[in-house]
DNA sequence: TAGATTGTTAATCGATTAACAATC
DNA sequence: TAGATTGTTAATCGATTAACAATC
C-alpha cells in the first residue's frame, strides 16, 4: 500500500530504454541474434548490471550463457512503453520548434505519428510543413473528436500555453508532451509530460562550471571508456 | 571519500531550478520583494520542502517569518547554475531542429548565447537563420579558437554526430549540449549533456498506458490541486 | 508575544551497486 | 564439464519526506 498514488516507479530506468530500443533495431538490421547486458553497457557507457535490470523490467527472459534474443527483446521493450502500437498524436502551435518537430521523422519509432498541426496565426492555416496541414485552431475539437486523437504536442508561447491546454483537454486529448516552459494546471487524469530545455542547459552549466572548479574531471560516466572492469589490483 | 568521483549530486534539484528562476524573474518584474517556499511550491505544484530544500542549496538564505528576498534569490540561483556570466555558444548542425533553437530567444535567460551556427550544406553556409549567420564547419575551429568559445550545441544527423563532436573538441569546446541520438565517445575532461527526446516520450507513453489500465489516476502530482496540507482530519 | 516560516536533523523511500546462486 | 551470463537477494547510496528546533 504506497502512501503516494501519484507516482510512477522506475523513472530512470524507463529514460534509458529508448537508447537500448535503438541499438538493438541497428542489431537487428545487421543480422544479429543475440546481444549481452554487458554487450549493451559498452556501447552506452553504462555498467552491465544498470542494463539487466532495466531489461528485467520490461518482462524479457534472457539465456545464462548467451544473452537476450534480439528480436524478443525488441518486442519486450516496445510493449514496455506502448510503442508496440504507434499513437495518432496532433500538434499544437506551428511555430520555430513546433515545424521541427514537424520535420523530425524519428518520432514513429518511438510509437508516436504526427498527423497534423493546429494553429491561430493566418498566413500559416491552410499551409503545409514537410507535409503536415496546418489547420486553425479552432477546428482541433471536432477533428480530434473525429479521428479519436488522445495524444498531443503543445508548442505553442508560453503565455497561450494554458489556453492551449484547456482546448486540448476540451476535445479530448488526455497525454500530452509539453514544450513550452509555462507550469500548466490539468485535470487529474490529463497526463502533462514535460520537456523543458532549461533543465537540461541548468546541468549543462553546473557540470562546466563544477568542471573547471575540480580540473575539468567532473562527470558522469558516459563515455566507452570507463568500463565496467574493476581496477586491476595493486599488481 | 565519495568512491566513484564521476558523479553530481543533486541532479533533480538542479533541473528545478530554472522553473524556479522564471517565476521569481516574473516576481522581480511586477515588485514583488519576498517570496516563501509554500508560494513558488504552490505555482510548481510540489511540495514545500522540496522547494526548501533546493533553495538552501545554492546558499541563500531566508528570513524566518517573511521568506526569502526575491532578488537575492534570484541572484543565489544564478550564481549557482553559474548562469551570471553568460557563455557564448556555436551551433552545429543547421537543420529543422538547429533553426529551430536558433530562433529561441529565451536562452539568454538562461546563462547561455548562440553567436554562430556551423553546417556543411553549400546552400544553408553564409545564409542567416533568425539572425544568426551560418559558416562552413571548416571554420569551426579557427572561429572557436579566436572567439574563445567553450560551449557548442549540437544538432546535426546522428550518423554524423561523433565526426562533428571530435571537431568540437578539437576547436576547444568542452560543454556540449547533445541534441542527437547518438551515444557519443567523448575525452574525459569534456562534458557532453544529452537532450534525447525520445527519453521524454518513452516516460510520456508509459504513463499513458499506466493511466489506462489504472483507470486514468496514474500521474506525478504535476497538478496545482494536489497541495501540501495534510487531508483534514477525519472531523 | 504568538505564529509563520526558515533551517536542521532524522526517517523513509527508491535507485544503484554488489554478491552470489541458477543455468545453459 | 567449465565458464559466461542471467536472475535474485542484499547492501549501499542518494533523494524525498517528516519532525522539530530556531528565529524574526
Amino acid at each position: 500500500m504506497p502512501r503516494n498514488v501519484n507516482h510512477i516507479a522506475k523513472l530512470p530506468a524507463i529514460q534509458r530504454l529508448p537508447n537500448y530500443l535503438r541499438a538493438l533495431k541497428e542489431m537487428n538490421r545487421r543480422g544479429r541474434e543475440y546481444v549481452s547486458a554487458a554487450h549493451l553497457a559498452g556501447l552506452m557507457g553504462l555498467v552491465p548490471i544498470v542494463v539487466s535490470k532495466d531489461l528485467a523490467l520490461t518482462g524479457v527472459q534472457g539465456k545464462p550463457r548467451v544473452g537476450y534474443a534480439v528480436p524478443s527483446l525488441i518486442e519486450c521493450i516496445e510493449r514496455f512503453l506502448g510503442w508496440n502500437n504507434t499513437r495518432d498524436a496532433f500538434l499544437v502551435g506551428a511555430g520555430h520548434l513546433g515545424g521541427a518537430l514537424l520535420g523530425y521523422s524519428g518520432f514513429e519509432d518511438n510509437g508516436m505519428r504526427i498527423v497534423a498541426a493546429f494553429d491561430v496565426a493566418p498566413e500559416k492555416v491552410g499551409s503545409e510543413i514537410y507535409g503536415k496541414k496546418i489547420f486553425h485552431l479552432d477546428r482541433l475539437r471536432e477533428m480530434a473528436k473525429r479521428m479519436k486523437i488522445h495524444m498531443g504536442i503543445l508548442t505553442v508561447p508560453a503565455r497561450m500555453a494554458q489556453e492551449a491546454l484547456d482546448q486540448m483537454v476540451a476535445a479530448g486529448i488526455w497525454g500530452i508532451w509539453n514544450f513550452t516552459a509555462a507550469n500548466l494546471d490539468a485535470p487529474e487524469n490529463v497526463v502533462v509530460q514535460n520537456q523543458d530545455l532549461s533543465a537540461g542547459l541548468a546541468v549543462l552549466s553546473t557540470r562546466m562550471k563544477d568542471a573547471r572548479k575540480s580540473g575539468g574531471a567532473t562527470k558522469r560516466p558516459s563515455s566507452r571508456r570507463l568500463r565496467a572492469k574493476k581496477p586491476p589490483a595493486e599488481k
